[in-house]
DNA sequence: TGTAATTCCTCTAGTCACTAGAGCTTCAAG
DNA sequence: CTTGAAGCTCTAGTGACTAGAGGAATTACA
């Protein structure tokens, strides 16, 4: 049995995490001590280091519990759980690009700053003039 | 004079947003016309694409308001306004690399599921034991 | 000038995934 | 048997908005 410490150290998620995870219904409520602290088995550190694991890899609390749901039951096809990492997989392509144009527009603006003084600084001129942009961004 | 609607229009920020950057004190709250309405003049116009492109590349509210500052005051040195910049790019590009590092772990995840059903699913098996990761994310 | 559609107002509350803090109780070690 | 760490519940705060209620003002057109 552990506690939600032991837990907490073994997954490396916070210890407030895994009680608001268990209050969203990610994880179920374990069993309690005569004192009323929560005692973990096996099977819910498993779980937790699971869902810990997903949440690094930047799936969302939602496709999570999908996931959870899908891992319950075994016998079924495994298209599903495909297409939810397919999907965060085509999300991250798509933040990298997005962050991409931003770095290209961003070593433009804060490079070439000859200014002196605010007045003729190329970072607030840029920022003021969107025309000055190479590239549509956002 | 604008209406908060023709603002909302020319500068891509939605109207609600607007009203949140008046309780935020990034912009100033604008005369109104005899009806309450808000009326706002060129300047502010400016101002708000000026808010609009910065959060467009990703500065945060408070970097925005330190922005703002200085080009209100154009004699001082821009170094303050490069920093910031700069600092962005930087975040930038370890969103980048953090980011990559996912497509990568994600590819390997979504591309090889051999399995049939959810009990061989590699999708499952990758997120159930990290030691099959190739790579320490997050 | 009338009226209908659109836009505007304020206010509260919700989003996501936590995080922080107050004030109290229980547990484990020495 | 005491002390200090770790646990408990509860509320509220984070960033940057977004949504909705319920009502008032403005604008377009007949």
């Amino acid at each position: 049995m552990f506690s939600i410490g032991d837990l907490s150290r073994r997954t490396g998620v916070k210890v407030p995490t895994i009680r608001y995870y268990e209050q969203m219904g990610l994880v179920a409520a374990p069993e309690r001590s005569e004192g009323n602290q929560r005692r973990y088995s096996r099977q819910e550190l498993d779980r937790l280091a699971f869902i810990r694991h997903a949440r690094d890899l930047g799936f969302g609390v939602e496709d999570i519990r999908a996931l959870i749901d899908l891992s319950g039951h075994p016998e079924q096809p495994c298209g599903h759980a495909d297409r939810i990492a397919e999907e965060q997989l085509l999300s991250v392509r798509e933040k990298i690009a997005r962050l991409k144009r931003l770095e290209a527009e961003l070593e433009r603006i804060a490079s070439c700053c000859g200014g002196k003084t605010v007045g003729d600084c190329y970072v607030i001129r840029a920022l003021s003039d969107h025309a000055l942009c190479t590239d549509e961004h956002g």
